[in-house]
DNA sequence: GCGAAATGTATCATTCAAGATACAAATTGG
DNA sequence: CCAATTTGTATCTTGAATGATACATTTCGC
């Protein structure tokens, strides 16, 4: 037999189905470490599949470190189970404040180059049909860990300001206020999408694996579009956070933002 | 090391990853109506898998009335592949709003009863061990389309004062207030999951499909836990804007939140 | 009208996740 | 020690998805 090795990729399957939702029940703390997992045969149960199934779920979190089995004890959750860094970021100071929490922090870039501008981007950011617009793909890494993985289109004339080495090392807002640039506001838009080949590949999930999704549209007081970023997110390692007061009174309560979050925990 | 391979059996698993990819990017605007999609042979580049497959998913994209696939001219996005409506929600504003907006919001009640608290959820809320809760599944729909999956946790003692009728007309909000809550803050958490048998059954949607996931905690003035809220959202169907302003000046800037947005389009 | 390019159709082989089943081995509690 | 429960191991079957290949059909531009 012929070592068939070059795509070896944990492909999404129900057994990988299982082991992310078991995963995310420990991760979010429906078995705390220390506690025990339903048996096998309950979990064949719950989610329908065969114990074969539900052996390789838990087989591959036993390879991630995340539990221990014991013939006749049953599965155990560890407590290193939560070790692995997840970071919280508040909606409104995502990349500044990553940067700086991150004990080893890094950035990777995997592409820069100008392209002509595809058309929902143009049509967000404002410019003419045909306009240059320059292209970086980036990745970020926290202990030598992907968890994000960035898509930014700049307008070529911004861009100029800076180059590639630059965005190796500075945050990009810092760059463009540095040469002039007077960002004003953003809107975001976060949704779920799944791991493509490429994205998994560089985020080292498996394909098909769950990802935030996260675009943003950055205008400076002019109004003209300077940045439209694509972002997407390894949910384990980082997750969005939104503080809100409840505000107003009578008839018209809503829910205000609070800007200056305590620290995160956790 | 055995590394792990596994394969797909639900669904289709590539194809349909391939579909929703596809989809992902009509919905974006990659490809607006009227445009034409790449021919099958160069989706087949893009994409690593056979032709087979990626007829198979545009055989989806046909059947869902998103594209038209013509012999010897090619495949084109049609008008109406946008027509499907998707809210877009601020962060803040989130219930409220979309009841108002919903043309024909409706609220199926999957389940309602009492149970013992779990471990996460009672931390979380700041109950005793042991305590009970009132559990309830809620389905949101729009013009009889599900988009949104909603498990609330309320301390026992708290979900006496509204009944299993008025959760299926009323906001939860709107209950608590009404019964002398008085609802202070709240913090939100953002990620990103598959759906689940269960789960994509609700929402009408493939198992194992990407669902925009939001964990959020309640608490009253005096810092009670009020509610815990655990929403699946459909992300075709859904998503959460956040608006943003650049503040602050100097060395020091950040971005601030938008509490009041414009009202939505799309 | 011809050829290039696109989608449509058909068939066959291969792979491998998933299920079914049976039995072994380890632990715990009474 | 025994019985119940739990995880570990092994084998076989099967079905779905994928890929490979070949050829047909339609449209469009030259």
């Amino acid at each position: 037999m012929t070592q068939t090795v070059h795509r070896i990729s944990v492909d999404g399957a129900k057994s990988h189905r299982v082991y992310l939702g078991l995963r995310d029940e420990i991760i979010s703390g429906a078995y705390p470490p220390g506690s025990k997992l339903p048996g096998e045969l309950r979990l064949v149960e719950r989610y329908g599949v065969s114990r074969v199934t539900v052996r390789r779920a838990l087989a591959a979190l036993e390879e991630a470190g995340m539990i221990r089995r014991t013939p006749g004890v049953g599965t155990v959750v560890l407590d290193q189970a939560l070790s692995t860094t997840r970071i919280t970021a508040d909606a409104s100071n995502l990349l500044p404040n990553i940067i700086r929490m991150g004990k080893d922090s890094q950035i990777r870039l995997l592409a820069f180059n100008y392209v002509p501008v595809a058309e929902p981007v143009r049509e967000l950011l404002g410019l003419p049909p045909g306009a240059r617009v320059q292209r970086s793909v980036r990745l970020r890494l926290i202990d030598g860990k992907p968890f994000s993985h960035l898509t930014t289109h700049v307008p070529a004339a911004i861009a100029q300001s800076y180059s590639e080495e630059d965005l190796e090392s500075t945050p990009l807002y810092a760059l463009l206020e540095r040469s002039g640039v007077r960002l004003d506001s953003a809107t975001q838009t976060v949704s779920a999408t799944l791991a493509t080949h490429e994205t998994a590949q560089a985020l080292e999930v498996a394909e098909g694996a769950p990802l935030i999704s996260l675009n943003r549209v950055v205008y400076d007081v002019n109004g003209n579009g300077i940045e439209h970023l694509a972002a997407l997110y390894r949910p384990d390692r980082y997750r969005l956070q939104i503080n809100l007061t409840r505000a107003g009174d009578g008839d018209s309560r809503y829910w205000e933002h609070v800007n200056a979050p305590p620290a995160d925990r956790s």
